[in-house]
DNA sequence: AGGCATAGATTTGTTTGACAAGTTTTAGAC
DNA sequence: GTCTAAAACTTGTCAAACAAATCTATGCCT
């Protein structure tokens, strides 16, 4: 009956042995290993538990997602591994490459897995930036109230003013205060402007040293960034934005906690406002 | 040369023709208008901008789930549309199914889209939970320090817990002491309390009326959720969280703020201290 | 002998085609 | 008119092949 299949089978059980012969212990994952994890975390997921009822009735894909991120907490994948070829892997799922492949895909799309034609699939650093990026597209998908979103900009941007005006060491207070002040030369560059901005926010969340405070705030930096760039364009918006920068980067460099989260709540709600004008006044059918 | 090409093009094309006969305007998502969806998508998406240099020699499935983001994004996909079939998809898109799919599945693992097989596919709610849910798994991959994790979530759940004083409806503030006090009944079942102090947080979480936060809050607790499973199975530590939820619902419900961020603090910190406690007395090989 | 270029092998990316499993719709019987 | 059952349709999975890019290893030149 399948006669197909076994000829196939057998040219895979052909390259297996062949990868397992040349093996030489340089650190790649081998083969053999990777179908024991495979083995080793499907044990657990006998038990649905709290997850989903119908868990078993997902289709492959979704399973073996999952499956690759299990194997990620559990510290058998770590950042950097090679994972083995797409042949191998899917033998070692006993399913066949096009569900494995939009298992593979998923995981590349949400920063999970890099991979390149040709090359072999990768996992990534893991960073919280990284993973947060396509969190980001996503959330910027459903429109929330303006201030809404401010809101809760405010709350995690605040905190990370008043972490970085505790902890900076005093290069990163420099840095800080350098990139405050660069923005006046940059009155009459938007895009230039904007750029520094992100440099001026990411000094002050690197010295803040929370990574996931810093990757929420990020994120919702990023979601508002293409309204903010109409905003941006407006006379006088960067001339107070730069100012209010500078307060906010003297504060943090006297170390007083209280000015640098009021300087820091001015400048958003000068934000907040501008890009509340910005859309009023914006033709909602911008053709760019 | 494209012999086999143009015979099943062929076919593919009757099938669009007999869909466009069968059209009654039923709300469905038109096969046509979706062809000329990705058309008009498709031109701003010559002018990479800031994105990625490279992105033109991206994969055709992220160009194409991306695509589909932007199509939410724009409106052109909303909340609860039907998606045409694959097969018109993939010959909307110019591409096979195969990727296609792969695509569609990356969409799906992340809470954009719903399939059934025998069904359509379909635009979910986009709720920021839903959204929010790959991400916590994401996030949950990296190990982060316990201090920076509690650091995160005490700043947006205080904010939460502040917003919620002041906002609450008289009903709300009612729901919420009726979760705390429910809680006195439950010091000797750890699952049952679990599942309490879920919907005691959701009460806060919606009276305080931020949706954003709200998502950011219970992913931070998602994260978490584990290790303090184990902690919650600690002697005195339920009693101890019920008492803490009952004074935080006390202020919440006299509108004090200052006394309801300050017990919720309390509460975070017996929290941090006592899954800390729990990681360090718990084997590191504990199989379930 | 060592570094570099090229050719071959390997691997991911994409296409085509077929079938299984489940859903929706339609037609028919009561 | 309602319920049932069958047919059509759609997603899920497998199989096989080829294209395009990368990795490897050999051989050449200096």
């Amino acid at each position: 009956m399948q006669t197909g299949f076994t000829g196939w089978a057998c040219e895979v059980r052909r390259v297996t042995a062949r990868a397992k012969e040349g093996l030489t212990g340089k650190g790649d994952t081998a083969p053999d290993a990777f179908s024991e994890l495979v083995e080793a975390e499907r044990r657990p997921s006998q038990k649905p538990e709290v997850a989903g009822v119908g868990a078993a009735r997902r289709p492959i894909s979704e399973r073996v997602a999952n499956r690759f991120l299990s194997m990620i907490k559990s510290g058998n994948l770590k950042s950097g591994d090679r994972l083995p070829t797409e042949q191998q892997m899917a033998l070692a799922f006993g399913i066949s490459r096009p569900p494995l492949r939009e298992a593979l895909k998923a995981l590349t799309l949400m920063g999970v897995l890099e991979s390149r034609q040709g090359g072999r699939y990768m996992v990534t650093d893991l960073s919280p930036t990284r993973l947060m990026a396509p969190f980001n597209v996503m959330l910027s998908v459903g429109d929330y109230d303006v201030h809404e979103h401010f809101e809760a900009r405010a709350n995690v941007d605040l905190e990370l003013i008043r972490l970085a005006t505790q902890r900076a060491t005093p290069k990163q207070r420099q840095e800080i205060m350098r990139h405050a002040v660069a923005g006046k030369a940059l009155h009459n560059d938007p895009v230039a402007f904007r750029l520094l901005d992100i440099e001026f926010h990411q000094s002050l969340n690197d010295a803040a040293g929370n990574r996931l405070l810093s990757a929420l705030a990020q994120g919702l930096y990023d979601i508002a960034l293409e309204v903010r760039r109409v905003a941006s364009g407006f006379p006088g918006i960067i001339e107070k934005s730069v100012g209010q920068h500078i307060v906010v980067a003297e504060a943090v460099m006297a170390g007083d906690e209280l000015a640098a989260v009021a300087a820091g709540r001015r400048h958003l709600e000068h934000i907040r406002d501008s890009t509340i004008a910005a859309m009023a006044n914006a033709a909602p059918d911008a053709k760019d």
